[in-house]
DNA sequence: GAGTACGAAATCGTATACGAAAGAGTATTG
DNA sequence: CAATACTCTTTCGTATACGATTTCGTACTC
């Protein structure tokens, strides 16, 4: 036993590493990913690597052509329509399901991001707020009791972090309606509305933000 | 090029090979899946076998445990209640995507897949009535345009194809039901009923079989 | 000059081999 | 007799090696 923490398999630190690198934008859509160079560099053999490349090939953050390579997964409003669909379904489903779980401590936590992100459109901290938008949603959702529905909505989001790092654009006018509307939410949360109240809510407000994305490029 | 066809990798071969045991009850749940056994079996070296395990894994037919190995993925109840949940949650949005673009010509497939259901149920042939009932579904949901949500339905299936070999009792009562509700569901699509009352019609037969398979397990 | 055929380089796919971890069974000791 | 330590077996984890496939550059031909 080298340390006393569990040791991460070789596959395992690979899947994170190459992860850590797509969603922080080390690696851009596009960019190709080699696997005796990724080897190379975390300093490991090429199979650990295949098997990372390969799960991140499943959830949909690199695209895997066979005997040609992998590539870090593009990004067009095709896809990017999908995956916020995708999302705003399994995100919805999700928070109805956690609403009756969550607490009023959550609830003053989810409120006092909210009011974060409020300050964040004053002092104009546009990574600051995506950042805390994300926080937000996680308290909303992760009290969510079907852990299958919650391994999709996780999926969701880092698909999209690897997206947003170059497509996202930051709409002031969009995020101000955004903080509006978690106030709206959480107060039906609160407030003991039934699973379908709450579940429309949620998606629409995931479909408001898709919509805004769309006028933005596609006009 | 050994042959016209594209050949599939041996890892793809693997895959292919395990799921189709799985789904059919070749190996059953718990089942020990042992992978120097397996290569030899398919006549390949376990890497790409390995790699087959590790996809199995991801779409949750495998449980795999460092060090230790894999097994056909168990059966609780719990695990069925979730693997259902969420595939009426995605199931049920597929087909309300699904239901503008499905075309006069598939209504009547669809009908009259129902109506061999219907005889199944007089010449009591669960069996074929379970395949019959997947193709239905599939009618309704195949044309969703969304492909990673499609994605997920189809997971969904294959999940519950490998449980419901050992865990599923056809209920003839519950069947009834399930082809009445068949007919209704078609009707809302050919009527073009809105979206929201599509997924809620879909959603809630699906959740009704959930309540059915609890009634009869878990008294 | 454009298109095609050929060959070399890059990269993936998989077999083989060996080291590491876990589990089972057994001997030993209190 | 119970508990513990130890060894042996099984099985996985990963490195290395080599064959297969694709791609790209270059020369050749029409």
């Amino acid at each position: 036993m080298p340390d006393g923490v569990a040791t991460a398999s070789k596959s395992e630190q690979a899947y994170q590493a190459v992860k850590a690198r797509i969603v922080d934008g080390t690696y851009s859509p596009g960019y190709r990913l080699v696997l005796a160079k990724i080897a190379e560099d975390l300093g490991v053999s090429v199979v650990p690597v295949r098997e990372a490349i390969r799960r991140l090939e499943a959830e949909g953050l690199v695209t895997f052509v066979r005997n040609v390579g992998a590539t870090v997964a593009g990004i067009d409003p095709t896809e990017y329509l999908y995956t916020m669909q995708t999302l705003s379904i399994v995100e919805g489903a999700a928070t109805a399901l956690s609403a009756p779980l969550i607490g009023p401590a959550a609830i003053d936590r989810a409120r006092a991001v909210n009011a974060e992100m409020r300050d964040c459109l004053d002092h104009f901290d546009p990574l600051r707020f995506t950042a805390l938008n994300q926080t937000f949603h996680s308290i909303l959702f992760e009290s969510c009791p079907n852990p299958h529905l919650l391994d999709l909505v996780h999926r969701g989001w880092n698909r999209l972090a690897s997206l947003r790092s170059s497509t996202f654009r930051f709409v002031p006018g969009r995020a101000h309606d955004s903080v509006a509307e978690h106030e709206a939410l959480l107060q039906l949360i609160a407030s003991g509305a039934g699973a379908d109240t709450i579940e429309r809510a949620a998606r629409l407000h995931r479909s408001t933000t898709l919509d805004a994305y769309l006028a933005q490029t596609n006009h």
